[in-house]
DNA sequence: TGGTTCTGGATATTAGATGTCCTGAATAGC
DNA sequence: GCTATTCAGGACATCTAATATCCAGAACCA
């Protein structure tokens, strides 16, 4: 079980576009702050941009910026958009081979080892759910307060 | 964000063999019950032999049964055993290869959106470490009473 | 018009999951 | 002791998904 790596990039990002309101910053210029490949890097932004959560504009000075207030974006939503709305765990429904089984039956509904697994991780994405990155923005700014000025001038003077 | 297989099979396997106390049942049978490859399941049967959840004897009138009672496995005893410790989001701490960043820092612990990615998976962890194979059985029970009968039956009757 | 950037599909590469097979060790029954 | 059965575990094959690259097209700015 591992998730995409592409869901830390995103969130990171995320966080660091926070710090660049109504500015639109390169899939390259994101890349290079964190040393990630920016063709795959841009393949995640595309996601979060058709999930709603960034919004993108191309041609020169184009890029990519936060569609909406951090604080209405939800660890949950990159995850989602990003990794998809599957469960970790997919009940294949092996009862339905067993004897005795309700070939009628949806075993992703009745099984209880299914249910159980599935009501722990609908817990588990409660709890993104309940974390926006204007948290997590709050967090760092108190760990380390010269990180948002750091961000914008380690951008700011960036060549290519 | 996908989870083995082997952890369904293998918490139905720990089900069944609840109902089959003192009785090694064999891999093949095991697999026969919800046609499950043989080979394969056996193999998530070593692992749970080797975390201590199920015991094995070689040899005629061999095979797998329960290590301790059903109250004493937990649903991550399970999900540990086949699908080892590790969390499914990994800190690559891409905040090392940032600007400004500190070499000597573990960002694993450091890094807030780590920290809140592993938060709520500590969480999901604590959720199935509260749930045992005996309440899964007793939830099976009450909603299907003839299952323990019907899976003894099933397994005595099985010729090879 | 030319250069820049996003968009999305095609494709390559790699890693992990899934599945099979085989040898060896343990064990029960004869 | 001999044989058949079964687990133990390594080697190997196959398949799928993640990772990564590349390119043609569209949008956009100067």
């Amino acid at each position: 079980m591992k998730m995409n790596e592409g869901v830390e990039w995103a969130m990171h990002s995320c966080v660091n576009l926070s710090w660049l309101p109504g500015e639109a910053v390169t899939a390259k210029r994101l890349a290079a702050f964190y040393d990630l490949p920016t063709a795959y890097l841009n393949k995640q932004l595309q996601a979060l941009t058709r999930a709603g959560i960034l919004s993108s504009t191309s041609g020169p000075k184009g890029g990519f910026q936060l569609a909406r207030d951090p604080r209405n974006i939800t660890l949950l939503d990159i995850l989602t958009a990003i990794d998809g709305a599957d469960d970790a765990f997919r009940c294949t429904q092996i009862l339905k081979a067993g004897p005795g089984a309700d070939p009628k039956a949806d075993y992703r509904e009745v099984c209880l080892v299914s249910q159980a697994m599935r009501a722990a991780e609908l817990n588990y994405r409660r709890e993104l759910a309940g974390q926006t990155i204007a948290d997590i923005v709050t967090r760092v700014e108190a760990q380390s307060p010269a990180a948002p000025e750091n961000t914008r001038t380690w951008f700011a003077n960036l060549k290519s």
